[in-house]
DNA sequence: GTTCCGCATGAATCGATAG
DNA sequence: ACTATCGATTCATGCGGAA
């Protein structure tokens, strides 16, 4: 079923292998991808000096100059009215906050992204700990960057119903909730019309209050479901193409196979890209791996 | 009495005019000040092409140009261990976030400030708007800049309650838990859980949950009396200095104020001016005062 | 079946200690 | 002096077992 969108050819537009967790350096990986081939990128980079041990840590004093290269595949792999979502937080170094992320935005710009929009993620557990002269982190960015001013955009399926619900349930945008809202509120329609009468759907803001998955039995995802669903609820419609340049747990994959969305997820650490296969019900490929197109 | 701070003369500090409203450019009126007097610099500067009536608007692209000679009186006068808070928001245009306010925090490092921290202010009341490419803009940058490494910091005053988890635990730690916990410490075994003990209080985080203040019609700029409130308790002890140089319609005046620190407001607008000095019970003064220091 | 409680666990940061 | 490692600090969350 799903692969069966893996055929399907748009008007105008090359083939694009999906459904496919890749390992290698996007770099390299997406060399061999056809231009404008993607609808939407939402990933979470390698964090400054974080997990040494699986990506090797990047120094902020060379964040920049080791994304450049990498975001320049994904402007050219981009669709012109394709999003990119940037999830990052600078860190705190040396009781300063580095530089490296605001570089980074100034040097997307040069390289011709646009700077739409920058997204709060509140993460309302975040760890713990108390330091002389400065308080726990609790948000991190969701830096939007697009190709053109104009670009697919789908509000209302992000929309929240006002009410109760969105000062408790719906604070929290996990799958499940989501789920369980929604039917609730399609039976609602059937079973008691004049309590819904009157009351309606609001747009959400640019502030998104979710808490971290931390208490997961096998690896935790640094990255909530409930983030890449959101963007790619918004940003994209059903078959089209998410890709995750740093799939890291597969939790980007995850959310577009879930919403009937192509995937395409690439990360370095073939641990990683096995527990992300696994997840998916796929086979993990080598990134010398060539499409045929 | 609130006056009498006003002659109070600390021991290795010049003495500094305090509890005034002064009408006039901070770029110029800052230049009669000592070098290291104020504890606290928080304050909103005017917007981008917003408020164009009453400050003449600033162009994104002078910016940065106008902000640093001000900001270099800033550093002057600020003292070694205080504070600088800028609130304050890129705005969108030309379907693009414009990139002034992060090359504002690039020149001002160059300046010699330290970036500390960046706070966000989620504005979580205002009613959810949407334009074609975006949602309503919920929060704002609260920036936090110091001289040095070592400022002064007071956490405890700014504790919030405990999430709600924790709290009915604690206050349901029985007798029987207090004397286990109590003989495990006295035993040398075990956390010291009296740092638990009677404690309903939490450290915040860097984001601020408050709700914008929708009355205050006479200003556009709508900064809640909570917010420079809470940045005064947290870097302020009783009769420390706080200064706006672009006091608006005197919010942190009044924070202050009602802190019992000592406050010196700036601004350039007349009108503004006296409406802060009537609230606060002073009398404005003009900008070409000298003080007789 | 609910509700409640115990517990492990985080994309963290600083300061001290060691090489 | 400068870098690398380690311990201490701290709290929201979800899971699993208990009441």
């Amino acid at each position: 079923m799903q692969r069966s969108t893996n055929k399907r050819i748009m008007a105008g537009e090359m083939e694009v292998p999906t459904n496919k967790i890749i390992c290698g350096d996007c770099a390299a990986v997406l060399q061999s991808f056809p231009d404008e081939c993607v609808d939407l990128i939402v990933t979470s980079p390698p964090y400054v000096e974080c997990r040494k041990k699986t990506y090797g840590g990047i120094h902020p004093d060379h964040y920049v100059d080791w994304f450049l290269p990498r975001s320049q595949e994904f402007l050219r792999v981009l669709k012109r009215t394709g999003t990119f979502i940037l999830n990052i937080k600078e860190k705190a170094i040396n009781g300063e906050r580095h530089t490296y992320v605001i570089e980074l935005i100034m040097a997307l710009r040069k390289q011709g992204w646009l700077w739409t929009e920058e997204f709060v993620w509140h993460k309302k557990n975040c760890y713990p700990g108390k330091w002389p002269n400065r308080f726990r982190d609790a948000w991190e960015r969701c830096l939007q960057f697009n190709k053109a001013k104009k670009f697919k955009m789908f509000q209302e399926s992000v929309m929240v119903p006002m009410g109760e619900w969105r000062k408790s349930r719906l604070r929290k945008l996990s799958a499940t909730d989501r789920q369980r809202d929604e039917s609730r509120v399609r039976s609602g329609f059937g079973k008691n019309i004049s309590n819904w009468l009157g009351r309606e759907m609001a747009y959400p803001t640019n502030v998104l209050h979710l808490a971290t998955e931390c208490g997961n039995k096998n690896h935790s995802a640094a990255f909530p479901l409930a983030l890449p669903e959101w963007f790619i609820r918004l940003f994209t419609e059903k078959h089209d193409v998410v890709l995750d340049p740093f799939l890291g747990s597969g939790t980007t994959a995850v959310a577009a196979k879930h919403l009937e969305r192509r995937y395409i997820g690439i990360d370095t650490n073939r641990v990683y890209c096995e527990m992300a296969a696994k997840k998916l019900g796929e086979v993990a490929v080598q990134g010398s791996f060539k499409w045929s197109i």
